[in-house]
DNA sequence: CCTCAAGATGAGGTAACCTCAGTAATATAC
DNA sequence: GTATATTACTGAGGTTACCTCATCTTGAGG
């Protein structure tokens, strides 16, 4: 059936496989692909403003609060003023909340590292190479 | 800040940007992506069962109703009765539905070639082996 | 013909977004 | 030094694209 293989379908097969073993590593945090990433920004980041964790999610800031509710919620995160701007609220991990994300971080590198192991030395630095060029063609 | 950029990260990267511009290249038909790709689904197999909608959309057969509900009600899609199976609905492309899958598959298709572009005939060729060995490693 | 399964759908729910309006705090303009 | 605009967050309420569960009709096998 498939006489006519566009590139980017393929690509868009791979995305696919490659979502659903991601998604399949972080089950056992039971965290959502929302939180997972809110907490990988976090962890980056140090703590942020509301409004910039939500430039960083690409999400209106009104979404952030509630990103916010539900990794208070689960004990990850807390909020607390921000002492140049009392209009503002920073949020920052807590404990729990730091060693998830790098335990989160680790799965996901090493599930990443799983996926594309497939390919050789070579392969790995000839597809880094276009990602480079298409993400920024 | 981006010492160590993952393979996996820069994929993502590629990909979000791949999303974006076909979301844009969708916008003159005014169709979410999932009724867009439902419409792909029929203008490639024909009249299909909601159930067989389902299955091709790995959706719920819930969610094929309704899926089959908005195409009607636009127009694109008509429902008509299973011939061998009094218990199962058809659902087939009218004329304008037909011709709006053709556009779109067509604009698709143009959208990932320019998308594409910036990569030589070697490159291209060297993503497609590429992603055919990460889709079935 | 009786029971069990399959196809669609009504009712109702969820996650992850959104906009709009409102409040508090700050920055800017006069 | 006050008036005005702007910024940061959040309450209320909506949307999309899914889901499950219960129900109805029809089909299939013993």
């Amino acid at each position: 059936m498939e006489i006519e293989d566009s590139l980017a379908e393929a690509f868009w097969a791979v995305a696919r496989r490659l979502r659903h073993r991601t998604r399949v590593a972080l089950e056992p945090w039971d965290l959502s692909p929302s939180l997972a990433r809110a907490l990988s920004v976090l962890s980056r980041h140090g703590d942020v403003r509301l409004s910039t964790l939500a430039d960083h999610l690409r999400i209106a800031p009104r979404t952030a609060t509630e990103v916010a509710d539900d990794l208070t919620r689960l004990g990850l995160a807390a909020r607390l003023p921000d002492p140049d701007d009392r209009r503002a609220t920073l949020l920052t991990l807590t404990p729990a909340g730091s060693s998830a994300a790098a335990e989160i971080q680790a799965a996901r590198l090493a599930e990443g590292d799983r996926f594309f192991a497939v390919l050789d030395d070579t392969e790995r630095a000839d597809l880094s190479r276009l990602m480079r060029k298409l993400s920024s063609g």
